[in-house]
RNA sequence: GGCGAGGUGGCAGAGUGGUCAUGCAGCGGCCUGCAAAGCCGUGGACGCCGGUUCGAUUCCGACCCUCGCCUCCA
């Protein structure tokens, strides 16, 4: 049985879906103005390896993660490139696919772009609006009144006296409580008419918190069984998020509430208003995707998960040594024996709030027993437990060998150098071989002889 | 200040009231012309102080430290 750590109970529950055999499942994606970073990866590959999980386990899952493509960032970025705002949003969407897709992320089942449900959410506001909620600001805005929702804070285990907003921040025009938060923007003269809605309140824009309700429950329904997040949506985004669906609906949202960890910088939150950011494709530059993959999944989801080379470089050198079980014991093709004593375990962990480090471990058991007993169907074992995580999926040789570096030896120079080292070693010069063997170790190169020959791999 | 998470061997990172995580690195051996890879073996840990217990890294309490949220943020 699955057992899901839901951040609102704060503890791990037995995962019962509201419809049996069949998930529904909302993550909170990507506001699109610029490229993604780690920690945007790290929401993409938890959420991927969660998906494919729920389906390993016989589960029919709907998975949506939105696409936020209307928003302050949105409108100053374009006005600074001078390009229109769907011209940015199109050309960061398919950056945002083109790193998703090199980290093995499966495209989710649905990625709604806000501007596109627009009449959804004012008709929640106004949902909102009837039963008291919601109220119009003299500055024009439409606000929501969190004082007249009871519950509010009971996601993040604040309450609304503790928050003590306003401290920090200054209140904005014509809020009744500090706390109150924008369902609908007045349009403003400097705004681009790209961002303008016309509604019953005014030419405007939504706020960031009602595009997640609105699109969640027109694609999923108002309630459904699992939402997820980086931990830092859980305030005020997703507390709103409950405040809007649930006070427009009058029932229950989300059944369980998943929050991963966040990607740290020298023990500090990798983050953009930090600034110590690295994009997903400048580490790609330097890293294989799969060994940024597996460093993600290597760690469990709700721990902090440190970037840094030296422990990027320990990822590849762990990927690699499963790699290369496959590559000396070609694995047979078979599908998972969940009944099997790795199956077993493997199933245990990952049903165990998705305790990825000890499924993982499985792995590794495989790997050293396929090492020992040269059993094909052991190492296939191996690769069919590692496909349910998204890894081990390419030839060895492919992972191995990686890519030549620019200047570096290509191939074809590699092979023949190889040839000539066979020649001196078949003349007995050892000391030539050795120096053939030696000028590619400086290349990073690593030859590696047996009964059947020589292979080489790049370190 | 309020609320929350956490401190595990050289590094990364799971877990458990009483034999084992796992990976990388180290050390010894096998294999090899020598290596590499692989295999076998091996050392090394649970922040600090008390308490509960036959026994605690694991449960309870205090303390120290780190991080996060309270503002846009995955």
């Amino acid at each position: 049985m699955l057992r899901i750590y839901n951040t609102v109970a704060r503890d791990k529950q037995d995962f019962v879906p509201m419809e049996a055999g069949k998930v529904r499942m909302y993550v909170c994606g990507m506001t699109v103005y610029d490229y993604c970073h780690l920690g945007h990866a790290r929401v993409m590959v938890v959420f991927d390896m969660v998906t494919r999980w729920l389906r390993a386990s016989g589960y029919a899952v709907t998975y949506v993660r939105n696409i936020t493509d209307i928003d302050d960032k949105i409108i100053k970025r374009a006005g600074e490139n001078g390009e229109s705002l769907r011209a940015l949003t199109d050309r960061f969407i398919a950056a945002m696919h083109q790193d998703a897709d090199a980290l093995g992320v499966l495209r989710p089942d649905h990625e709604p772009r806000a501007t596109e449900f627009v009449p959804q959410m004012q008709s929640l506001i106004q949902r909102l609006e009837a039963r008291g909620l919601a109220y119009r600001a003299s500055s024009g805005d439409v606000n929501y009144s969190v004082r007249k929702f009871a519950g509010y804070g009971r996601l993040s285990g604040k309450s609304l006296d503790e928050l003590r907003a306003g401290e920090r921040v200054d209140v904005a025009d014509g809020k009744q409580d500090p706390l109150d938060f924008v369902l609908w923007k007045h349009a403003k003269p400097s705004e681009p008419d790209e961002a303008k809605w016309a509604s019953p309140w005014g030419d405007g824009r939504p706020g960031w918190h009602i595009e997640c309700s609105a699109m969640s429950s027109e694609l999923l329904g108002p309630r459904f069984d699992i939402h997820g997040g980086g931990a830092d949506l859980q305030f005020p985004h997703h507390e709103n998020e409950i405040a809007q669906s649930e006070g427009a609906h009058g029932h229950t949202f989300v059944n369980y509430w998943m929050h991963n960890g966040f990607v740290r910088v020298d023990d500090e939150k990798m983050s953009k208003s930090l600034g110590n950011f690295f994009t997903i494709r400048e580490v790609l530059q330097k890293y294989d995707a799969e060994v940024v993959r597996f460093f993600i999944l290597r760690a469990h989801y709700r721990s902090p998960l440190n970037y840094s080379d030296a422990h990027l470089d320990d990822a590849r050198g762990a990927l690699t040594r499963l790699y290369t079980t496959l590559k000396n014991v070609p694995p047979a093709s078979c599908p998972v024996e969940w009944s099997s004593p790795a199956g077993q375990r493997f199933k245990a962990a990952m049903d165990d709030d998705f305790n990825t480090p000890e499924a993982m471990a499985v792995l590794f058991e495989l790997s050293n027993e396929a090492n020992r007993t040269a059993d094909a169907q052991v190492s296939g074992e191996l690769q069919a437990l590692a496909a349910v995580l998204g890894l081990l999926g390419r030839s060895p040789d492919d992972f191995l060998k990686g890519r030549a570096l620019a200047g570096g030896l290509d191939d074809a120079q590699i092979e023949a150098l190889i040839v000539q080292r066979a020649e001196a070693k078949k003349a007995r010069d050892f000391a030539k071989a050795d120096d053939v063997r030696e000028r590619l170790k400086q290349q990073g190169i690593v030859l590696e002889d047996s009964a059947g020959g020589t292979t080489w791999r790049r370190v």
